[in-house]
DNA sequence: CTGAAAGCGCTTACAG
DNA sequence: CTGAAAGCGCTTACAG
């Protein structure tokens, strides 16, 4: 069948109407029907949706704004350098953001919502841009992903813009949040590592601006949880939190990684928990070189499972944030937000943590010693 | 001074028009006055900004819209799986990609057009819905970024929506186009190298995917630029293309180091032309596993810049894209392709190739042989 | 179950 | 230099 020739400026609802003799009004409900309790004759439904399709009739965006009151467009907000650069460029090139992004894109896709870029060289003209997008009716609510400030999410709630903080890594003095168990993220790193023999575990932190990692909550996480499990720390036997002049994940990574080639056996830790994966490949790459292998010597656990994680050799045991769980989740809740709004309630920020995974491959290894 | 509290609905063009007593057409005339040859008595220019300022005013973008008949909103048209991975989330997270949008981003602003996400899981559902949006007045024009099908951008040409391709490495049979001179950057790479006083150079190629890198194009430019300069190429000495199951930049670097330290040393390349920075990488960390060290034994030239490249040891030489420029450029076509198409006069295509630059870093030396 | 009418906020010829 | 009026395309009480 032959699909008629678009037209590049589509039929509007008046040529509905025209073509199938029926009025704006009922063309426009039927169209837009959403209760099942608005009757309408089985007859005009289908009249309208053949014209319609026929027509190729598809609602303009402005006027159903202007008419509703609504704009069906997400801000997503990216602030800028989010791991510290000083690149003039946008952040979005993260593979952590990119996905993130992305999740959250097909999630509000399905729902009808489109995702509006909402870059800005700080987050004070952040905030700045996305209330003004937001009064200016032109995005219905903000999604702020990577290293958000507090202060921005504070921000825009007094500024009235529905707001929720994706995966954001500090303290939160208001406003909804979803993202990553971190706590748990370290149970469950700790609890594959145990499964496979090891006692002697070390943490690795790492200085410089993070994105979404809380390290100093995943430090504190793994002392509890080492000392609740009764485990010596390998970290005891080593500075797991390297000098302020070290920073970087690479650079943290190659320092851990002399430091635990430079301890006797005994004293060595038979596995470490890394930050993230390109401190975890530093790490395994420089022991390497002190002639130490992963994961016979020391099996190493990620963080984040990155694309290299899977590519790399061996392949990298890591801890995955569940992204996809952690992007659904705070679309939903930046719906709900959006919805009380709209109906004049307020909403209670909500707060919640996505469990993590572990990804088992090839750099962690029974203990051997 | 304090700001006056913002009301969630901001001002309309009415609430200036009474503040002001003038009528809505002179407000808004003052508001948009683009010509100067629009003359409004000074006094009324003043006043109107300055109850626009007092009252907080925002044009609503859905009424503008439905007005002007243009939404000032762009599609960043993103394909899925840039680098052919399996991958359900988009593909943002690469860095090259990141990098573009941002620059684009940034473009478009200044201008007063925002980026609206445009994913989809095929170019086929992505042509559709850049078709949809853009006659459902959302868009006003498509940015075809990294993978894009050559038919994605005849499909939008066809259905008369405004679309540019950015840097697509591939053959395209319509539309605008704005990229890297692949061919002129393998001469800028061969012109370093040369100064440095190699002569037997190497070109390594890959298989796999690739977002914006036309390898072909860069390989058949190698090959010609190395005879225009009467330069032995060190390609012969070794495959420069490894074998199909040889997959990606990580494998085929490695590969490729392998068989360069396999080689008498007077066979040897003393310099290596990468296709991506990853790949660069790679053969460096391999080659220092056969004992031969970089620059010292063998320059490797990257390519990208990505941001990996400024920070490892050595700091790696790449030659950039300049994705700004190009993101500019191609957000000029863009704009110029939508006026005209506007204007109701046909945009011939634009064909662009911005000029690639050498940064030079510590992974190139002089040759020692 | 359907239609006439008002309205969303802005722009733009057309008069003056 | 300024204003009155029509119109952009859609939605939604309000009648019937």
């Amino acid at each position: 069948m032959s699909r008629p020739k678009l037209s590049p400026v589509p039929a509007k609802l008046a040529d509905i109407a025209a073509a199938t003799g029926l009025s704006l009004s009922t063309v426009s409900r039927v169209l837009n029907r959403r209760k099942l309790h608005e009757r309408l004759s089985r007859k005009t439904t289908e009249r309208v949706h053949a014209a319609a399709r026929r027509l190729g009739y598809l609602p303009h965006h402005g006027a159903q704004a202007l008419a509703t009151n609504r704009s069906l467009v997400i801000g997503a907000a990216v602030p800028p350098n989010p791991v510290g650069r000083k690149e003039e460029s946008s952040p979005l090139g993260d593979e952590y953001l990119g996905k993130l992004l992305g999740h959250a894109e097909v999630f509000f896709r399905a729902r009808g919502f489109d995702l509006l870029l909402l870059n800005a060289a700080d987050s004070k003209s952040l905030c700045a841009r996305s209330a003004a997008k937001f009064r200016a009716r032109q995005i219905d609510g903000v999604l702020l992903a990577g290293n958000t400030s507090a202060l921005t999410l504070r921000t825009l709630e007094l500024e009235g813009v529905p707001a929720v903080a994706v995966d954001y890594a500090g303290p939160l003095a208001a406003g909804s949040h979803v993202g990553l168990d971190n706590r748990g993220a370290i149970a469950v790193g700790l609890d594959h590592l145990q499964s496979l023999g090891h006692r002697r575990i070390a943490f690795l932190g790492r200085h410089g601006r993070t994105v979404y990692a809380d390290i100093a909550v995943r430090r504190r996480a793994f002392r509890e949880e080492m000392a609740r499990r009764g485990l010596a720390s390998g970290s005891s036997s080593f500075a797991d939190w390297p000098a302020p002049e070290i920073q970087g994940s690479q650079e943290s990574g190659a320092w851990a990684a002399d430091q635990i080639a430079a301890l006797p056996l005994r004293r060595r830790p038979t596995a470490i928990l890394t930050v993230d994966d390109v401190q975890a490949f530093a790490v395994v790459q420089r022991l390497r070189e002190h002639g130490l292998f992963c994961p016979l010597d020391v099996s190493v656990v990620g963080f984040d499972d990155s694309s290299p994680a899977r590519l790399s050799s061996p392949a990298l045991t890591t801890i995955d944030h569940g992204l996809q769980v952690i992007a659904e989740r705070a679309g939903a809740v930046l719906l709900e937000c959006i919805e009380h709004r709209r109906e004049g309630k307020v909403f209670p920020p909500v707060r919640e943590k996505i469990p993590a995974r572990l990804i088992r491959r090839e750099s962690t290894a029974r203990a051997i010693r």
